[in-house]
Formats: structure tokens, sequence, C-alpha cells
DNA sequence: CCTTGCCAATGACATAGGTCAATCCGGATG
DNA sequence: CATCCGGATTGACCTATGTCATTGGCAAGG
């Protein structure tokens, strides 16, 4: 428990709220510690998704395969975000996401069950969820309304500003189904542009 | 205090966490109430949201305008619903929301400083919040992906599932722009599904 | 070092949905 | 009542983005 491989987390955490040591201990007790290869999939559509994962190093992406087989990214987590398939995990029912390694990853799993037993012992916690959550729900509803009022260069543009380093991390096709577009017009719209 | 003016938040509270009549009362004490007429605005673009609201009656849309002058909106909350510029509310910066009464409606206003106040002294609380805004994050991710995957008529049917009563209650042009099209296709749309 | 396979680019063509203007309508207001 | 105004509909036309198939390149694995 001494050890600094949760460094990343830990920061994530104080960075939100002020716990003691040994609230930390604890929540660090309850983690589970994985390691995924490149495209392995952790998640399947129709499954019950029963961990957060906190990402230490690598990436995750969150997708949607629609009834033509498209697939379409909902999220995409590097190292210092947290990602499950939210409606499933908090709902405890069977979700409609894939979660996916696009590049080796190691992270810390938080069960549902774990969760819970952290937020009854020590309810400090309960405002590190709310925060997070409230957060990511902001940047939710400003997608939202990119994805109606913006065109796709612009969206694209946001997608630079936003995640500077993301951008060289994923391939095109990864980054047009993200910002909502084919590969194929993501393609001409980057030669259009100069 | 002793008047059921608030039935339906006190529900709404009790259907998420279990609190005593004292922790419920200093709740029901932060509150403002208000009233505002159809076509009222509470909040323009560049203001700082200072308050969340819980609608008794009536209706609230949130919306933005984009550099076209178009409305897209992209809350709408009827009674036995929270609503707020969340990022402006978070952050204590300007946003960029309209909020706008599209019915007479009363409200119940939380302030920021009140519910930090609440919060501090009743951090049961913390969970009610933290379950809501999981909520709200989760069908604000849906709709993501529905924008994504679904046709502008898929869109609808699922709108029409989800909010029965809505759909009387809301203009064609309203409907449209949450779902995310404009009212002369929206219109030609209906025509088309017979 | 040669497959194999996925990604990127691109041409030809297709379409969902947007734009703009005209008309009609019903409810709100003076 | 008469007026006014915004919503709904619709026609003609437009465009952003999708579809599909082809080609070339580059990276991983046997």
């Amino acid at each position: 428990m001494r050890d600094h491989t949760y460094h990343l987390l830990q920061e994530h955490i104080q960075k939100h709220i002020s716990v003691t040591p040994d609230e930390l201990s604890f929540f660090l007790m309850l983690l589970k510690r994985v390691t995924y290869h490149k495209n392995q999939v952790l998640l399947r559509e129709g499954e019950n998704c029963l961990n957060f994962a906190f990402i230490l190093s690598g990436c995750i992406k969150s997708y949607l395969i629609d009834k033509k087989g498209e697939e379409h990214i909902l999220t995409i987590a590097p190292e210092g975000w947290w990602v499950a398939d939210v409606k499933s995990f908090i709902t405890n029912e069977a979700g409609n996401l894939f979660l996916e390694a696009i590049e080796p990853t190691q992270a810390a799993l938080l069960s549902r069950a774990n969760q819970a037993l952290l937020l009854e012992k020590t309810p400090r916690f309960e405002r590190y969820f709310r925060v997070l959550t409230e957060r990511a729900f902001a940047m939710s509803q400003q997608r939202i309304l990119d994805a109606m009022s913006l065109t796709a260069s612009e969206r694209f543009d946001k997608f630079r500003l936003q995640y500077p380093s993301l951008t060289n991390r994923l391939t095109h096709r990864q980054i047009a189904s993200y910002i909502g577009v084919t590969p194929s017009f993501f393609s001409r719209m980057l030669k259009q542009r100069k």
C-alpha cells in the first residue's frame, strides 16, 4: 500500500477533496489493478458493467455499434480519467457499450460493490464522485450542443484545443468517430482545410 | 414550512435518500420560491448561473443561440425536474445558455451558496446530488449516441417514448430543436411518416 | 521477408437534412 | 373586432456529409 503505483489517482482525489491517509488507503485497498493489451475488449454490449476504471496509463475507448454495424465512439479515456458504461454501472443492468483498450493499458478497477462500501464507510467520497460526475455531465452537455450547432470542421477544432495530446495518439478513424463523421469525410475535410 | 407546496420536491428527495424531518426542513428553508410567466427569460448567455431550479409546475427550456442566431434546445424541464446551466453553476463562470419559461412556471431555487451550506451541514445530500447527476449524465451520454447513430425520425420515436406527455405540451419547433433538426424538416418528416 | 490486414486517401455518386420564401392559421392583444 | 405575430406547412433548390469501391502504404506476425 506504500508504493506509488496509484500516484496519479491519489493526485486526482486530492485535487477534489481532502482525505486523511487512512481514508485514502482504504480507498486504494478497494481497487483491483489490471493490465490490458492493445485491442483487448473489457466489456461488450449486453453485459453488465461491474466496474469503474481509473486509467493509470494507456487509453480506453467506449463505443456503440449501431444496427448497421458502425462504431460510434462515446468516450476516449487516457491516463487520469475514469471510464465505464455509466448507465449500466448505475442501473445495474445490461449496457449497450463496448469498452476497449486502444493502447496497452494499466487501470485500477473499483467495483460497484466496493464503491458502495467506500461511500458507506467514507461518505466524504460522495463529494468526490459528485464533483467528478458534475464535470463529466457539463462536458457531455457541451458535446450535445456542439453536435447541434457546429460543423464537423469546427468540432475538430474544438477537439484539438481540448485534447491536444490525444490528437496525435489517435488514428484519424477514431477522431472522426468521436466527432461524429465518417473516415472518408474526415479525410476530405482535412484536405479542404489546406 | 408546514405547507405542502414542496410536495413534489419532498417526494423527489425521499425517492433517492432517506432524510430526517429536520434535514428536510433545513433543505426547504434554503429554497426560494419563484414564479415565472410564459416566455420569461430567467438567465441569458454570458450570465453566471447562480441557482439550480426545481420545477414545481410549468416548464423551462435551456438553449444555446449559435452564431447564425439559431436556437438549439439542450434541456426541457417540466415539473419534477431540476434545471440550470450546470457548467456555469459548477464552475462559477459565465455560461452560454439561456433559460426560459415556456409555460407559466413555479420553481424552487437553490443558490450555489445555499447548496454549499446544505452539503456542509447535511452531507447526506451529497448523495442526492450525486445520484441525480449520475442519472442526468447517463441520459446525456445516450443523447450523444442517439445523435450519432439514429436518423431524425428515430430520434423522434425515442423522444415520444421517453416523454409522452411532453409531446403534446411542446410546439413542433421545440421538439424539432430538441432532436436537432429544423422546423421545416421536422414538418416534412412528420408527413412522410404517413 | 513475405503475407495479411487495417488505415488513409480519393473519385463518383447518393441522400438526409438545411435554406429561403410564400402562404395559411389561430391565439393573444389593443 | 381588427390587428399582429409566431407557429406550421410546403415548394424549389442547396449542401454537408454519407456510401462504396479502389488504391497505396505501413505495421505486425509467422
